[in-house]
DNA sequence: CATAAATTTGCATAGCTATGCAAGCAATCT
DNA sequence: AGATTGCTTGCATAGCTATGCAAATTTATG
């Protein structure tokens, strides 16, 4: 085994310095109580010795480890994880959160997961992927650690939840495509047994259902590849759809590229297809995707703040919050009259503006 | 400021269990000198509490965090980084580290960062993104971290480097270019402080030279939108180029995207195109690029197993390993007779097969 | 200048686990 | 039985920082 260097100590700083050890501690504790005469002593000490504070002995002390556990899968089929990833880490690390960072698979069973995460007493958790079991909330809840589930529906009171609002984007695609004229509709899901590949395709049905009709449902399983074959396999039906509305975007191209380069169907003039998310690819020229944007910035701006407070206040209690989502009109999709391509529209404040995207 | 509930600690489960905190500490350490009858009443005793050992506590008894610090960049715009952040953490949690995630921008300084990560004690640190400097590598070796640098060249012999054989594979990108008979050629950088971009540019340049031939350059800031820019400027220039090599895949699809719907040129018949890294939207049929693999799983093997040899046993000096990239024939540049799409050569074993990518 | 008030300092200890060492114990050998 | 060996166990301490409290110092006030 290695031996690890001898790393100054805030002991030894305070010797050469000359003063006691509890001087060094404030000397690095912001808003202590030490003379800034001490304290510029005590810095040029430190860097005279290389010292750094020993962030676990903090973490010991303190019963704060000042680390955000994030849990996140997908990372490398869907970009809109890539996303979510970047957006919170940033924002974990501006508001001074290391990240201790766990990406597991869709089976993998959080059960194995969470307890690594307590193991070295995280200060909060976010999860972005798999489902929490209700023990496990009841763990962290007793350990008061505060656990916050991005774009995932909470499974009891003891999480907080921040997700866009699925069930009126999957009502949104429907009625774009039932306004456009299309007469035989799909939902490409993504699983059965995710909220938001749930949500999505109720609320699709449930607006097709009011006017009296009903989509075909094929497993894409979240991924380019499984939308690709979802595609192929609706297309064999004998009255085969001429409006698809995928659970993401990922899948959405899937879809696109299976009806282009399969099965030489034309988007949007025989097949209209939507997606979910807006990730970057969709508004590449080669796809032009027509899809429900979540609000990235402003869920994970909510998710973080929900956090943060959660572990500085113990009073708080988890909250749900629902954001609506934006459609996003590219040339996937079919135009009913009077809109064209390259708006947005806000059904939450019933606001379209043309945004060039 | 929130108060933690009180964690069960390792002295209250001896109590419970009727023996001293050592022997908890025994029964939760593998290998430790423990009866297996008295580890069971340990077991037990923790279990009722609910006691999990505390990681933070341990940490600083043993001086191993158990933590690796990762640096990554661009996880958002080049999916090859999904990619590798996704097998490095895999691999990382497989083998028992916790993963402590930095995600910086390209114009983020490591010094600021790294810090960071050494006050956690990190037991190593794998960089993926942004320029060790020569100061922070000593800072490193003086503290007895090892550090492991993948897809980055290294600046000094105080890091591990792990890279794809960059040179080699521009070289393959110019030998397929003329084989098959283009005459202007150019190359999309990614940006000028690179290394990987550099030694890109450098063997396809090198090898073009040995023709007389000179490569136009343009600056495609390592992202799809900055790649679609050059190529519309490429395709101004008087001589505009039927060969374009990019410094990696997802400028190759931006300038794929800008040649044929911003230029309304087809690839391959006016223009080829050659990316590099292989991600998977490479083999999607819209886009169909010839590239040059990057052997990811086999290049993050060896940067692992480094890294945590190098964390195990002092004695270790760091390595520098240049593993050979594969020439991934699809149809995104012409071919030269004899050779058909779908395959993949392996210049290092000077083998050839026909993988079906 | 004396006193009160405010600031700064050091002492001592908590926070939790791992581990070297010596002592205790049981099993094995002669 | 007595001696040897090998395993278990507990004691005591290290690892490093933060912080309540009381003491000491500085500053402000009358």
């Amino acid at each position: 085994m290695a031996e690890r260097k001898a790393n100054a100590n805030s002991t030894q700083v305070a010797k050469l310095a000359g003063v006691s050890q509890s001087a060094v501690s404030r000397a690095f504790t912001p808003g202590a109580s030490i003379a800034e005469s001490t304290r510029r002593k005590v810095l040029q000490a430190a860097r005279k010795l290389g010292y750094q504070p020993n962030a676990i002995a903090r973490s010991l002390s303190t019963k704060r480890s000042k680390m955000i556990g994030i849990v996140i899968a997908n990372v490398t089929t869907n970009p809109f994880y890539p996303e979510v990833l970047d957006a919170l880490s940033r924002q974990f690390q501006q508001r001074g959160q290391r990240v201790m960072l766990f990406v597991v698979t869709r089976d993998q069973n959080l059960d194995d997961i969470l307890p690594q995460l307590l193991e070295y007493r995280v200060d909060g958790i976010l999860l972005t992927a798999a489902t929490l079991s209700s023990a496990m909330a009841h763990e962290c809840a007793r350990l008061g650690v505060p656990v916050t589930l991005f774009n995932r529906s909470v499974p009891d009171a003891h999480a907080s939840s921040f997700c866009c609002d699925n069930i009126e984007g999957g009502r949104m695609a429907a009625r774009l495509f039932m306004k456009s004229g299309h007469h035989q509709f799909a939902f490409v899901a993504g699983s059965h047994d995710t909220s938001t590949s749930l949500e999505r395709e109720r609320g699709f049905r449930e607006e097709l259902k009011q006017h009296g009709l009903e989509p075909f449902i094929e497993m894409g399983k979240f991924s380019y590849q499984g939308a690709f074959e979802a595609a192929r396999r609706l297309m064999q039906l004998p009255k085969s759809p001429d409006a698809v509305f995928c659970a993401n975007d990922i899948m959405a191209i899937g879809v696109l590229d299976a009806l282009r380069h399969a099965e030489q169907k034309k988007v949007p003039e025989d097949v209209s297809v939507i997606g979910f998310d807006d990730i970057p690819m969709a508004s590449w020229p080669s796809y032009n995707l027509t899809t429900i944007r979540q609000p990235i910035e402003r869920m994970i701006d909510s998710a973080v703040n929900d956090l943060l407070d959660r572990i500085n206040q113990d009073t708080m209690y988890p909250k749900q919050e629902l954001v609506p989502g934006d459609l996003v009109v590219r040339s996937s999709a079919k135009l009913p009259s009077g809109l064209s391509s390259g708006w947005v529209i806000s059904t939450s404040e019933n606001r379209s503006e043309n945004r060039n995207v």
